[in-house]
DNA sequence: ATAATACCATACGCCACAGTATGGAGTGTT
DNA sequence: AACACTCCATACTGTGGCGTATGGTATTAT
C-alpha cells in the first residue's frame, strides 16, 4: 500500500532521515557510511555524491532535525498566549512519543565531537529560556524562575531517559499524558 | 609527590580504572585496547594476560564500578532512618560531582549493547525503589509514592546531563548543595 | 642456581570502514 | 543523433583496531 512506487535514485534527504534513524537508536558513533548504503539499497558512491564526508552527513541531518524540532515548538507551544497552558503544553509535549525527544536523548550523553557538545549546549539554553520566560509571566521572580525551569527541563531529560531505559522505548501516550500531569502538578503550583 | 613510585606491572585494576575514565567522559564505545595500553605505557601484550577481549574488560569495569557504587550509597544513604532526611542525603549525594555519576549519565544514552542496557534497567529499578521506599515510610500512598519517585529519579538523571551539557563538566560543591536544597524544596514537601 | 611463573613486547593476519578515482547507465536537452 | 548532466557501481588505497602466536625478561620459588 504505502510506497510501492520505487524511487529511481535517492535524494540527499533520504540519506539524512536514514541517518537520523541510526543517531535516534544508536548514536551518532553508529553512523556509518557503508552501513547506511547497504541499509538503503546502494553503495557507497551514491553517497559520495551527495556528501562530502561522514561528519557533513552527520552535521546535515542534525540541521535537518533542528529546523524540524524547531517548528514543532514554536507551531505548538510558543503560539499559546497563557504561560501556565504553555507549560503545560511544554510538558505534555515533553512526554509524547516522538522521534525528535528519542535523538535528543541520545544526542545528551554523546561527547565524541564538540559539534555535538556544541548543538546540546545551543538547543539547550534555548529551551530553558523558554521555560523561564514562561515561569517569569506567571509573576514569579528572577531568581526563582530560573531555578524552576532548571528543574522543570532536568524532569524532561531525565524522564526521557527513564522511559527508554525501563521500557526499551518511549511510554505510549496514555500513559505519558497521566506522567505529564503529575509533573505539572508538581511543577506549576 | 603523589604516585612517585613507578609500577613495575600493571593489574587488571589499572586497566579497569583506566577503562571507567574513558566510560566516565567518551562512552563504552570509546573503550579501545590499543588506545588504552598506550596511553598507560604498555602494549596489547599486557591486555590480553590481564583479559580475553575488549567486552571482558568493559564487563568487569563495570562491575567493579557498579560494586563501589553500591557501597556508597549503603554507606551514606541507606544507613540514615529518618526517610526525609534519607531523601535529602539522597539528592544532595546526587548533586556531588563525583566519577560514578558520570559514568552513569554516559550509559544512559548507549544502547550499543543489551548488556549496558541490562545494567541500566537493573540499577535504574533498584534506585527507584529505594526513592519509593522512603517516601511510602513518610506516610505517601504507594501510587502517589511511585509517582513521586519517578519524578525524583527523572530530576536526577536530567541534573546529571544538563550540568555536563551546560558547564561542560559536574558543578562544584556549592552550587550543587543550593541546587539540591531547591529540589528536595520543591520534592519534599 | 635453576626452574617456574608473571608480565609484557613484537610481529603477524584479519576485517570494517573512510575516502578516491573512474567508468558507465540512464535521462533530458538541443 | 549528439551531448551533457545526474546518479551510482566498481575497484582501488589507507588506516585503525581486534585478536593470536610466540618469544623474552624480570621476579619469585625451591
Amino acid at each position: 500500500m504505502s510506497e510501492v512506487v520505487k524511487k529511481k535514485s535517492l535524494t540527499a534527504e533520504d540519506w539524512q532521515e536514514a541517518a537520523l534513524n541510526v543517531i535516534a537508536h544508536q548514536g551518532v558513533g553508529a553512523v556509518a557510511v557503508e552501513p547506511l548504503a547497504r541499509e538503503l539499497g546502494v553503495t557507497k558512491g551514491s553517497f559520495y555524491w551527495h556528501f562530502s564526508n561522514r561528519m557533513d552527513l552527520v552535521k546535515q541531518s542534525l540541521k535537518k532535525w533542528r529546523l524540524g524540532d524547531k517548528k514543532l515548538v514554536e507551531e505548538t507551544i510558543l503560539t499559546i498566549k497563557n504561560p501556565k497552558k504553555r507549560l503545560l503544553a511544554w510538558f505534555k509535549l515533553s512526554a509524547e512519543p516522538i522521534q525528535t525527544h528519542l535523538i535528543y536523548s541520545t544526542l545528551l550523553a554523546d561527547r565524541s565531537h564538540t559539534l555535538i557538545s556544541k548543538i546540546l549546549k545551543e538547543i539547550t539554553l534555548e529551551r530553558l529560556g523558554h521555560l523561564q520566560q514562561s515561569y517569569r509571566e506567571m509573576g514569579f521572580d528572577e531568581k526563582f524562575a530560573k531555578a524552576q525551569s532548571l528543574l522543570a527541563y532536568s524532569v524532561y531529560v531525565g524522564f526521557l531517559h527513564m522511559s527508554k531505559t525501563l521500557y526499551g522505548s518511549l511510554p505510549d501516550s496514555k500513559k505519558a499524558e497521566e506522567y505529564a500531569q503529575f509533573v505539572a502538578k508538581q511543577l506549576l503550583s
